[in-house]
DNA sequence: TCTGGGGTCCTAGGACCC
DNA sequence: TCTGGGGTCCTAGGACCC
């Protein structure tokens, strides 16, 4: 735990960069991956952007609707996970190799502990450039990579410098890298904490680093103290392998919304048998159904029921989730997206699913 | 601006048990 | 008779991440 030296590998743009690799006559053009933009009626959002299109001020969880009134001659491109699933699987086999832990994150990020194989922070900087250049050269994509002492300074690090940086922060000048970023750059700081944090006259990490803690604490909790510490550059979390999944689901946004009873439950039903599969295929057994319905104005809710053993029965989520979402229906209130997911996990014999956010 | 879909983690109240 | 305290599970909601 002492003294580790972590790399954060980020690929660039990665959704963007593949289908610029498949397709050359997008080179040069503002490429845009997200939901169907319906020349600019759509709903949902851009998931990546490419360089030349974040030029025009176009950005990941941007509204589709919003990126097409930036940028009307960008090339719009519904995603191909099964491509970038693939491609990232390829990149990821050659990022291990460097590691002696390795960490994937999503579908486009690994966490790499190298402190077994290198002896500071020099020779850290040396394989990472080495990682680089063989990842453009087998896979023609670009990735970024930050060196520091934990996840987090290795997080913002790769951050720093893109595309196809490469950022080492030393121990000794870590202090020095964090003061001036943003606060909204650490990890677990969204909009309502940075918000918060602002009141506070808070803008940058320095300024939280010297904070009062005890204050955070009152205002947010564990939470509070562990901001505080991650402002300090402290950071234990460890580099691990794989995780078993705690919950696996599905959720659709519609493409109007609807009241109508028929076609909501139909749904549940599709939604069911889609990841019924994977329950099978990875030996899962669940004990709770969650249920989430968003309303036109976005308002969210959930109903769970809990059983008393597990089961993995296709029909009992089915009866079960349509029971949970009744009383939804009886308001006459239109639902924009309908979900369904199961929790409490146990796994049949020895089989483990990998984690897979993405 | 009008907000996807896959997830994780945390909080808080109430039930229930000892 | 006039009310403890700790632990765990369930449910609902919310913030956040990629």
């Amino acid at each position: 735990m002492i003294n580790r030296i972590i790399m954060h590998v980020d690929l660039d743009a990665f959704f963007a960069a593949v289908e610029e690799k498949e397709s050359p006559e997008l080179k040069g053009k503002p490429v845009i991956v997200g939901a169907d933009s319906k020349g600019g009626a759509g709903r949902g959002v851009v998931s990546t952007a490419n360089y030349i299109a974040r030029e025009f001020g176009v950005r990941s969880a941007m509204p589709i609707s919003k990126a097409w009134r930036l940028c009307p001659e960008g090339v719009y491109l519904r995603p191909n996970f099964e491509l970038y699933e693939k491609v990232s699987a390829k990149i990821m086999e050659i990022l291990r190799k460097y590691a002696d832990k390795f960490e994937q994150v999503g579908i486009d990020e690994a966490f790499l502990d190298v402190g077994k194989r290198v002896k500071d922070f020099d020779e850290a900087a040396k394989l990472a450039d080495k990682m680089k250049k063989e990842v453009f050269n087998k896979e023609k994509l670009t990735c970024s990579v930050g060196v520091g002492s934990n996840k987090l300074i290795a997080k913002l690090a790769s951050d720093f410098r893109k595309p196809y940086g490469l950022t080492v922060v030393k121990s000794e000048d870590m202090r020095n890298f964090l003061n001036p970023l943003p606060v909204r750059k650490l990890l677990g700081v969204g909009p309502k904490t940075e918000i918060k944090l602002k009141k506070l006259g808070i803008k940058t990490i320095g300024d939280l680093a010297k904070f009062n803690k005890e204050t955070l604490i009152k205002m947010f909790g564990k939470w509070g103290a562990e901001m505080h510490e991650l402002a300090n550059g402290i950071d234990n979390d460890e580099v691990v392998e794989e995780y078993e999944a705690k919950s696996v689901g599905r959720e659709v946004t519609f493409e109007e919304d609807t009241d109508d009873s028929y076609i909501i439950l139909k749904t549940i039903d599709s939604l069911v048998d889609e990841f019924h599969q994977e329950i099978l295929s990875e030996g899962i057994f669940f004990k709770t159904i969650t249920v989430k319905i968003r309303y036109e104005n976005f308002e969210t809710h959930t109903h769970s029921k809990s059983l008393i053993n597990p089961t993995n029965k296709l029909d009992a989520i089915k009866k079960i989730a349509k029971e949970l979402t009744l009383p939804f229906l009886t308001q006459k209130r239109k639902i924009r997206l309908i979900g369904v997911r199961v929790s409490g996990l146990t796994f049949s014999d020895k089989q483990k699913t990998l984690k897979e956010k993405f």
